[in-house]
DNA sequence: ATTTTGTAATCGGTTTTAACGATTGATGAT
DNA sequence: ATCATCAATCGTTAAAACCGATTACAAAAT
């Protein structure tokens, strides 16, 4: 057993497909097989199923695939913890991102790269909790995304602030002077959703369902500096974390009936060796904790 | 990085010697040097500092290796869950076995190895501190001993019993009626120990010195049946926990001033995957429990 | 029912690399 | 000063990872 035949195991288990899985880790489907069936030799167990012209996993190789994913984290951290021992000089953070949080993470990494300017920066931007599914597959170090419920023991959870949401609209908009508004009164205007397939999308929807509103959204648009620049113009409102928007053409106005806020959040899973620039990171977020993003 | 790596930087570490390491893991010296350098190379750390003909462990090295044993770890916990898939029909179960304790162990083993005559032992006999060294090893999968200090929290601790220690001697001496004896008596008396340099050795010797008595051994022998066999002859007197002890031959007379009982337990590694095998095992431990071995 | 497509297994050959044996060089012990 | 011990290095060999092409199979499409 190798980490190399584990790693190789964990992409075509993620794929279910060994072809896909081959070109993944670049080398020929003919490698993987062979790989493949070399551990389950060595294992004196069958890991993927193979039903006609597609491979499942097995009970045993679901099993099995905690394991292989913990060994090739503890080795993966020895490596991180001694790269953090040359002083931040090297390594790479990769950090999953809402759409909603880029501001706060744009102004942090700003600073960050400044500080600790040898440190590689990944960035995914996404839906939290496609976020969250590769924090756990151990493909990132840390998520920023709003309030997912913080009752998994498995993460850790570094609330940042609370914002609620508001309306967005130009400063040339007939509302731009409001110092609220229902959504009874929004549900007649033309909307833009910049969070599609969004936890705050969802949010969003339910508030509308829970006064029996059915607003019309006229645009969907998954880039939210896009979807200002559109507001911008004054054919379309949004509905947006306030702290998403700090714009000197655009005024965000509090909506009266969504009470719930939303709570920006740092996760990071438990139990695994933290790097340095993971702390480095968190404690420069903290110093824009009240800026808001 | 690959897991045999790790294997071998883990066997150089242990043994300071990349030779002899090299003979235990059947490569050439050669080959050890080459793969440690690579693996040095690919962390980009020095796991050993080369001083004159000899290798020590760097500070770098020792951290690493934490992390180098867990991945390992995991990765032979995966393959033990999965032969455990396979009822019971396979796999290997490591104890380590202190003398006192043999006659429980052997009893135990004999009807362990009916319910499962596939699966392979290997029994270890040595001093506790040893036995529970090679437990943190991972050398072992547990170890059946007398109360070492139970506050480690990386281990999982199951008391099976406790006994008193008691003087042995052959059915035909002079002190075979006796009910009680005391150490003050014992100091003149040929004396034998049968655990030299294990834990009860040491109660034993603390237990004379704090009366000021210096006793005399004649006679030390690494072997209970042995050390028996010679106090039946009536030649000589022994002290040994008297579960250890079931001889028609022999008697064991409580020491009065000896307070301390040894309590027999079996430890485990906490945070590891527990081997069916090892649940089965301790299960007919249980069972002998209260036979006091 | 037949063809096509998508996929994994297999086979023979190539490349890479782990492993070897022998040698060198350095250092601590005698 | 000499010897013994050990790690590093070098050139070679053996093993194994890997490749490309082919085969085999089943599902989907015709």
């Amino acid at each position: 057993m190798e980490l190399r035949q584990l790693k190789y195991f964990l992409k075509a288990k993620e794929l279910n497909n060994f072809t896909e899985a081959a070109k993944e880790l670049y080398i020929t489907q003919s490698t993987l097989s062979q790989q493949i069936k070399q551990l389950e030799i060595e294992l004196d167990t069958l890991l993927f199923n193979r039903v006609g012209k597609r491979v499942t996993l097995t009970e045993a190789g679901a099993l099995f695939a905690q394991y292989a994913q913990q060994s090739i984290k503890k080795s993966e951290d020895g490596k991180s913890m001694l790269s953090d021992l040359n002083n931040l000089q090297t390594g790479t953070l990769t950090i999953g991102v809402t759409l909603g949080l880029q501001r706060l993470f744009s102004k942090a990494v700003l600073e960050f790269a400044t500080r600790y300017p040898h440190i590689r920066i990944e960035a995914v931007f996404g839906a939290s909790h496609r976020l969250v599914k590769d924090l756990e597959n151990m493909e990132m170090d840390m998520v920023l995304v709003f309030n997912e419920s913080l009752d998994n023991p498995n993460y850790i959870y570094h609330p940042l602030f609370d914002s609620p949401l508001a309306m967005v609209s130009s400063v040339h908009s007939p509302y731009s002077e409001r110092k609220s508004i229902t959504l009874e009164e929004m549900e007649k205007l033309p909307l833009l959703v910049a969070t599609k397939g969004f936890s705050t999308d969802h949010v969003i929807s339910q508030a509308f369902q829970l006064q029996g509103l059915k607003p019309t959204f006229h645009m969907e648009i998954n880039d939210i500096p896009t979807a200002l620049e559109l507001v911008k113009s004054g054919n379309w409102y949004s509905i947006l974390v306030q702290t998403s928007v700090l714009d000197k053409d655009l005024v965000t106005i509090p909506i009266v009936d969504i009470k719930k806020k939303r709570t920006a959040m740092l996760i990071r899973m438990q139990d695994t060796y933290q790097k340095k620039a993971m702390r480095a990171f968190q404690e420069v977020l903290e110093e824009y904790r009240d800026e808001g993003g």
